[in-house]
DNA sequence: ACAAGATGGTGAACGACGTTTACTATGTGT
DNA sequence: ACACATAGTAAACGTCGTTCACCATCTTGT
């Protein structure tokens, strides 16, 4: 069962250019653009053979899917760690870090993250829990600190991330451009600063 | 160029057929069972006929696009008719409709906000500009009120439309169940209940 | 060293898809 | 009655995901 280190490679070494074909082509086309044969041609290989690595496109996909789910964490991680703990500014860093990935890598983003019919994605299947554990375990710190008011780590983790999400992903399905006039850009990253004092402080006016 | 109404009713009827044979296809398997095929079979025609109605299947989808904005809008609308012009519980109410709608109609839902790949759609061009302005003058209404603190209305009414498109989006593409356990379930209507008060309030601590 | 077998590739094919084409009924207007 | 637009059909084209039969090329047991 051994292999030698050249069979092992050159077993790698295609089916890292059918990853690395599929994940461009992806990111430039969206999943249109990612037929099999196309994937194939690109990777110097039929379309038939990538059925050797992987059982069909779906595998394939998923293949993606749990890589972007590493590069999606990792930016997370790196983008809370120089900040202090419990500060609203690691919330702050985290929402940051989340736009920052779905507006660099948008084709990426809508394969993690866009509703399939029928089947939702199970959050504890996902690598790295779809990112959620490093949410909410800065809630619980922001939470200890004080630096946010009392209340369930869950829910305020969830109001948090939808509400990132929710500017991800409305930019992205709708052009606003022209509609709305407003101070800064209308980006995700812009939006998501200039309303950062209407979640600190509510909408009620204050007595 | 005048028809008779005999022509003009038979001319209707199998569009018509073909409208709700695509729409009911659309909804209960998702764009991917919504082939020309199985909508010309199930509107007793052939598929090639169905392009004697519309140019190609995206003028289809296009058709039941603008259908689905206009429920959507006459849904908004009803929710806030009965409630007093400038209250929370009007925007509340919006927010609600525009989850009972997402949820009720998911596929639809879907097809109406899902991002494509390249091409987003302009505000203005949807039917009833994708009901913003209803929201919009809602947010006016209830900061002109004072239930709201002074801000720029585009800025209050992205924040708020975000926060619910969020949660809606977020639960379509993620189960959280068994990983989360709160207080109430974990429906977009639910969560959007339970921080409430978050949005009004803050998440700063009261000094 | 050599047969046996696993591995990773090929080209051809299948069925389903969106779409086009040529053709054909069936009213309708003059 | 004749010309014509309308609304349908069957068949085909190219692309898609996928499978199949086949073929090199390594690895392994004796």
């Amino acid at each position: 069962m051994t292999l030698t280190s050249g069979a092992e490679t050159s077993r790698t070494r295609t089916e890292l250019r059918i990853v690395e074909a599929a994940r461009s082509l992806l990111a430039s086309g969206g999943a249109e653009a990612c037929s099999m044969r196309a994937v194939g041609e690109r990777a110097g290989v039929t379309a038939a053979a990538i059925y050797r690595h992987f059982r069909d496109k779906q595998a394939l996909i998923d293949h993606l899917v749990a890589r972007a789910y590493e590069n999606f964490e990792l930016a997370l991680l790196r983008a809370i760690a120089p900040l202090p703990v419990g500060s609203f500014e690691r919330l702050a860093a985290l929402g940051e870090a989340y736009l920052a990935f779905a507006t660099e890598n948008p084709e990426e983003f809508k394969i993690l993250f866009t509703p399939l019919p029928g089947k939702r994605k199970r959050l504890r299947d996902l690598p790295a829990d779809g990112g959620y554990p490093i949410l909410r375990q800065c809630a619980v710190e922001a939470i200890r600190e004080g630096t946010v008011r009392d209340g369930d780590a869950d829910l305020i983790s969830l109001f948090l991330w939808s509400r990132v999400h929710g500017l991800v992903m409305l930019l992205m399905a709708c052009d606003f451009e022209g509609d709305i006039d407003l101070a800064g850009e209308l980006t995700p990253a812009s939006l998501f600063r200039q309303t950062r004092d209407l979640v600190l402080e509510g909408l009620a006016p204050r007595d």
